[in-house]
DNA sequence: AGTCATTATGTGTATTTACACCTATGTTGC
DNA sequence: GCAACATAGGTGTAAATACACATAATGACT
């Protein structure tokens, strides 16, 4: 064993960026999927599914950016959507390209989950506050943007 | 299929809590985890070897209590790291519980990450500023306590 | 001592995450 | 036309997440 780690260099480890991103991630994360229960949608899959309605159609590439998310990753989350059939995963105009679409179930289940996230929304801007909730919201996109320097 | 989802309906989802959390939360472990990954040690790894540290031995649902951690979850986080003999876990008094100690190669392992952490907060702190980074400390801190009220 | 609630933990299942690596297709410059 | 590069996507592997459910040990109350 190396010299023992003093307390005092572990003093500052709970104020770490990652750790309390997460932690605040995994509780905030709970309460949408609870309220979305019904639904029986998670909070990724609003999320996929909200792009996917803006974009109309939207290729795999373009649905992982627009999600800033690993393409990897997204490939498979689409996959519980599929199986649900939530939406549907067809030929794009480039044989390479695979573009991802609602499908009627999707939009429907899609258009229940919006009023359950925006209550969960407004009831978190209410006990918060709305400006500190917009503030932290710009807090979270200014440390995005800071890692592109990382 | 119901009717049609508006643009309206959409323009607000974006600012979703849950949405723009977990995608911080991706970026900012991408960054940590390159940090320290002379290590090995992944985002949450480190933060289970820092609580162990702080407490010498502790039972897993405190543990758990400690990174407000869903218990099972903490659980599986355990293995990769008692797989890599960073830490064991061990049979505690009450012959129900079971301790969480770290290793002599925890205690290094951790020691080495350490250093390695801490440059990559101090990095984001001057990048971003010390005080706007307190203050979306103090957020993420507001924004779990009131989820409990949720 | 025995019942019953509480506490501590593990397992099954499913989703989310991302890196390393691979294949197929398209594009560009010669 | 073809070689080299760029783009789009999938798979293997491993970790992180949490709910529902199960088991075992302890504590409390009669």
């Amino acid at each position: 064993m190396t010299k023992k780690i003093t307390r005092k260099e572990l003093a500052t480890c709970p104020d770490c960026v990652c750790f309390n991103i997460r932690k605040a991630s995994r509780v905030v994360t709970q309460v949408y999927e609870e309220a979305m229960s019904k639904t029986g949608l998670r909070g990724t899959q609003f999320s996929v599914l909200v792009v996917v309605a803006l974009f109309g159609s939207i290729t795999i590439t373009r649905l992982a950016e627009n999600l800033v998310m690993d393409r990897t990753t997204l490939s498979r989350n689409l996959k519980p959507l599929e199986k649900r059939q939530l939406l549907k995963v067809i030929a794009g105009a480039d044989r390479r390209t695979r573009v991802v679409q609602l499908t009627d179930s999707g939009h429907n289940t899609l258009k229940a989950a919006l009023p359950l996230w925006k209550k969960t929304q407004q009831k978190i801007a209410r006990l918060m506050g709305s400006e500190r909730l917009d503030n932290l919201l710009g807090e979270l996109r200014a440390i995005e943007k800071i890692t592109d320097q990382m």
